[in-house]
RNA sequence: GCAGACGUAGCUCAGUUGGUUAGAGCGUCGGAUUGUGGCUCCGAAGGUCGGUGGUUCGAAUCCACUCGUCUGUACCA
């Protein structure tokens, strides 16, 4: 076997990215700005771990004892199946179910983690991805779900999106359940076919009102000419559904929700109800000064059909989001939850019911940075310490200089290469962005003295120099100091570089 | 999962009807320059042409299968 062969391959699993300095730097500051509105809200937060029980999770596939294919599973050495979490609400349940003896319900907690799903990755879609969860369990009432989403509409406007960019739609899992009955879709017997009408509802912000249509009624065709079939209802049923997803309809004739789903379903019983529910949270919201350009009722919201059993929220952006190739794209919601009163009693089989939501905080910076709102807060990279003698007592000298600067707060380093390719020290500091670099050689050490060179200011003046001679003899932009004066100078420099940043980024 | 498009150097891509030793630009590394980044010049490394099998005197090129990427779609807690 050749070498070349033996040599093992280096592969980033489908799905999976690494993350540099800069996307983890700009994602700590968004975590930052989210946690401060929990915090506010009175959330405290808590922590479950990356693997579940599948049991628990709820995820054993049906009739068999194998876990879903949509989840990472592994056989603990007892033969259990364990899974990576999927979302943090099920997680969450656990957790309480567990502790429910300790906990002060109502529960209002928060969290960040990594959740993992084993299916397609696509662009802006990977196979681990970060939630910002909040939820408040053994609370009952629409307030609760009132709270939630005037949270959400806080979230957005921390993270920098202006009002009216955003909005939180809101709907009733009751609604649609009455819905379904109101055009005969009831029973059992209809149960697949519910789901096929959801489904197709859920994907107006992607096909549109006639996509939904078509969904709704004998199928679609999508672009490569693959053909999806529908729902299979009748005219009748699909204009009635087109008239209740149609947010115009109401929000132009400034009708009420209910009374927007009274007139079309004549006013029955279940679907008037759900539609009252929404009205009160509208109401307590709009109370609170959150008006119908934050938050408002859309019938088209379905969100998971696991485990929502009451009002469903979505945060979705209003602007347009381009890719790299600046193509416009379908961007959807950037976080979304609801009511689950169910999950936790599956555990304890007391009713403990609870809302709460989650924000897709990967995608979300994908908006961001194309909002141009994602502080890319360039940290300065270090100052560079130049090695110029490599015996002892002279590194000893440079690692002084190192941890002076250190100390007086300045981010700061020795050069760790071979230090004897003094350019390469600079070519270094250079493709580093290192803001300055320090030199001290014998020369200067005997006179109590060290260089200081502005790299920065030395490549705006490298443009101005042709041929390599002077370049290197002229010694652009450094200056040399009694070594007592290097603090306060790399000060200088440093406020000097900070202050012409400033000015630029202000033009 | 289904449908379609595409896989040539680290990156972006040439490569004629199937015909010598598969090229370019950028990047990387070394040198010109042992104590000064950039520019310029010189040089080098880097390829199982995604993989396997087939057709052929001969395959990066044609065929089959397979893997991967991308696009759409399905599923998505």
């Amino acid at each position: 076997m050749s070498k070349k062969q033996q040599k093992l391959k280096a592969r980033l699993p489908r799905g999976f990215v690494d993350r540099s300095a800069e996307d983890i730097r700009a994602t700590d500051e968004m975590l930052g700005k989210i946690r401060k509105v929990y915090e506010r809200y009175g959330f405290d937060p808590v922590e479950t771990p990356a693997f579940e029980y599948t049991d628990c999770l709820g995820k054993f596939l049906p009739d068999t004892d194998r876990p879903n294919a949509g989840v990472f599973s592994v056989q603990d050495d007892d033969e259990q199946w364990m899974s990576l979490r999927y979302d943090l609400t099920a997680p969450l349940a656990r957790h309480v179910s567990e502790n429910i003896n300790e906990i002060q319900l109502p529960y209002r907690t928060y969290r960040a983690g990594w959740v993992f799903r084993n299916e397609k990755p696509g662009p802006g879609r990977f196979r681990q991805f970060m939630q910002f969860d909040a939820d408040t369990v053994g609370a009952p009432g629409v307030q609760a779900d009132a709270e939630m989403c005037m949270m959400m509409a806080d979230t957005m406007e921390a993270l920098g999106i202006p009002r009216g960019q955003y909005v939180i739609r809101v709907n009733n899992r009751k609604v649609l359940d009455g819905v379904m009955e109101a055009i005969g879709l009831g029973g059992d017997e209809n149960a697949e076919r519910r789901l096929t009408v959801l489904r197709a509802i859920d994907k107006l912000d992607k096909f549109g009102i006639e996509g939904v249509r078509l969904l709704l009624g004998e199928g679609r065709k999508d672009e490569s000419g693959d053909f999806t079939r529908g729902a299979g209802l009748g005219a009748i049923q699909i204009d009635m559904l087109t008239k209740l997803i149609d947010d115009q309809n109401y929000e132009n004739d400034s009708k009420s929700f209910k009374d927007h789903l009274d007139y079309i379903f004549d006013s029955h019983p279940a679907v008037s109800a759900a539609g009252a529910e929404i009205g009160d949270l509208v109401k307590l919201v709009q109370s609170a000064g959150y008006g119908i350009d934050r938050i408002v009722a859309s019938p088209s919201i379905v969100r998971g059909l696991e485990y929502y059993t009451g009002m469903v929220y979505e945060a979705e952006l209003l602007f347009d989001v381009t890719n790299e190739k600046g193509e416009v794209v379908q961007f959807g919601s950037v976080g979304g939850g609801g009511r689950y009163d169910g999950l936790v009693k599956r555990f304890t089989g007391r009713d403990v019911p609870a809302t709460g939501f989650s924000i897709g905080v990967s995608r979300l910076m994908t908006a961001l940075k194309n909002l141009g709102k994602l502080n890319t807060v360039n940290v300065v990279a270090p100052v560079l310490v130049t090695v110029m003698d490599g015996d002892t007592d002279a590194l000893g000298r440079y690692q002084k200089m190192v941890q002076a600067l250190r100390q007086a707060g300045i981010r700061a380093e020795m050069y760790q290469g071979n230090w004897k390719k003094f350019g390469n020290q600079l070519k270094y500091a250079d493709r580093r962005n290192c803001p300055i670099a320090i030199i001290q050689g014998s020369d200067e050490f005997e006179a109590g003295e060290v260089q200081i060179k502005d790299l920065i200011e030395g490549k705006r003046l490298s443009e101005e120099i042709t041929d390599n001679v002077t370049w290197r003899e002229s010694r652009p932009a450094q200056i040399q100091v009694a070594q007592n004066k290097l603090i306060e100078t790399v000060k200088a420099i440093l406020a000097s570089q900070a202050e012409d940043r400033r000015r630029t980024a202000a033009i």
